[in-house]
DNA sequence: TATTATCGGTTAAACGTTTAACTAGAATTA
DNA sequence: TAATTCTAGTTAAACGTTTAACCGATAATA
């Protein structure tokens, strides 16, 4: 059987009650002793059972990652990328992550992932967007709550942002000094804040470089998920433009969904259109030609979060602080550059 | 605060020990009582501690399900399936599935995932080849493992299988009863014992069609990994034979390395060669064109590992039965119909 | 009728921690 | 010197279950 606080007690000649001090690495207790608990510790190969600090603490050490089940499926693996990021910084400290996710379109009496049900949890990370009958429902828990990748407008909460506005510019300022002047801003659900923020920074960059294209430029579009919405938001933008010559596609998805439009148009990427997207995921040897894009930093917004969910529980603050991660523009070969 | 089990007997006017009997399917209770004791529990919302019960009972409720880094991050999310499939089971009865990535070359000394290491969970599911060390050290620990879609030599396990010989062989079969006589054999890591399996079927199916065409048609590749596999060994393939007319490519990854290749030669698939792959995952619009392939059985891989996992942990048995999953033939529009 | 089983529970110990309250002795202060 | 404060721990209750052992009442058996 494994060894418990108890044997450790007994050998290293103290309380129990001062190897849990060490253990938690509070109360005063000196070097000497410090050194010694630690070392019988080691010696028994000792960890404190899980369940008996659960029950005694009223902490159960382990944080809820809540993905809707589309974006845990979808083929880009954008949320996976994150949820590995949490469970990385998680299992540096003394966390489980447990990962459940729930309907895309959650109603109010749906069922919340069991670990809420059973309170078998300290605080939970939701990543992307979800619907609000999801956040009220987890409110009444009053668990503290962090949101990866999205702003809810019902109310405010601590979260890690990806710098969509800065990456709409900075997509956007790569393809006018590359020349382009009629750029198109594509797709993706205009209802969802950071596409709203991307297309801030697109109309920014613009402005700066004061060009002005009237609006038909800018085709959103919620009506269609992910690929198709590329496919067929690009299908408006061209039987409405002719002159286009650089499209910024929302994000990664959607890039993919106006290439195919490209391809089956007979239009080549990037001689005929130049295109840019957003989020970039891995470095996919069949994306032909490979796409300049802007990268957003999957795994750190993972650990951030983490971070901030642990701070919250230990410090019990309310803050809504947010942390914005910084995003990066990833060069490869999708955009021409035009004879000015 | 939460409704605790003495709240529940208070109010049905029972012991607490009946009610423990009640939500365990326990015990001589009578119909009488169950109900009356299942209606409080439902009136006052309660839900049992996991960590009382986890304390009292020495069960965790915990699943560890590990897989190697490689895995869980590689662009094909076969594996995230696989888990989402557990999880999916392992909420409907009364199970937490703790995700842990383990470094791809896992050796002697290196950490195991917390949960193990805290004896914080009830068994194990591992998903993929996994490197012996690891088992070993796993198994240092007496818990119950179950292993999907790999077959260690050093010992037999409780697994759940890709039924790969038919799958090799219901590949080949197509190739063969679409008129192609030189179908070539291509990449996998040859160690692998599924792709071992594959390679058999694809031999089988060609025996008992009367097709002999020598050995230089089956190449494998221990040394390059996923796609890279595929490309490389397509090149071998292709500088060694020049008659070819269809490929069976032994994984998905593998097929887009051949795809790849293919592209960059001026091959075009199907006119000049047909291409049939394994592990169907998720239609991609940009694989062009669409891939016929064998497709896999993911989810309930998944769903069957945690069915047969907490079958051993409840009979404590120690058998190492074996669950082979049927996998199925996905034709799309990459194989060719020669004329015979 | 006396004995034994069966039914439908109850009692109470045990699980392994955390933590508020306490204490003995040493150091500091008045 | 006497009173006070610190230091480095200890004591013991509490956390919310499970489960082996027990028990009283009723039914079955000899």
């Amino acid at each position: 059987m494994n060894s418990t606080i108890k044997d450790v007690a007994y050998k290293a000649n103290v309380s129990i009650a001062t190897v849990s001090l060490v253990t938690n690495n509070g109360g005063r207790i000196s070097q000497e002793t410090r050194r010694r608990v630690l070392k019988t510790i080691k010696k028994l190969d000792y960890h404190p059972s899980r369940s008996a600090r659960g029950l005694a603490s009223r902490k159960t050490g382990k944080i809820g990652f809540i993905l809707t089940e589309e974006h845990f499926l979808r083929t880009e693996p954008f949320y996976s990328r994150v949820f590995l990021g949490a469970e990385f910084e998680a299992s540096k400290k003394d966390n489980y992550v447990l990962l459940a996710t729930v309907n895309s379109s959650f109603k109010k009496n749906d069922p919340l992932p069991r670990f809420v049900l059973e309170r078998n949890y300290d605080g939970v990370v939701i990543a992307g967007r979800v619907p609000d009958e999801l956040l009220n429902a987890l409110l009444k828990y009053k668990m503290p709550i962090v949101i990866i990748d999205y702003i809810p407008h019902m109310q405010d909460f601590p979260s890690i942002l990806i710098d969509n506005l800065r990456g709409g510019m900075l997509a956007t300022e790569y393809l006018i000094n590359n020349g382009h002047k009629n750029i198109a801003f594509v797709g993706g659900e205009i209802s969802h804040p950071s596409i709203m923020e991307r297309l801030q920074g697109y109309k920014l960059a613009l402005d700066r470089a004061n060009i002005n294209n009237g609006n038909g430029l800018v085709v959103t579009n919620d009506e269609y998920l992910s690929r198709q919405n590329g496919y067929k938001s690009a299908e408006i933008l061209f039987n409405r433009k002719k002159n286009v010559t650089a499209i910024f596609a929302s994000n990664n998805a959607t890039s993919i969904g106006v290439m195919q439009y490209l391809k089956d148009n007979n239009l080549n990427i990037p001689d005929d259109i130049s295109l840019i997207g957003f989020d970039d995921v891995e470095a996919d040897m069949l994306i032909d030609p490979p796409l300049t894009t802007i990268r957003v930093p999957k795994l750190e917004m993972g650990t951030e979060a983490v971070q901030l969910l642990r701070n919250i529980i230990k410090t019990e603050s309310t803050t809504s602080k947010k942390i914005i991660v910084p995003i990066e523009l990833i060069v490869r070969k999708s955009v021409k550059k035009l004879n000015i």
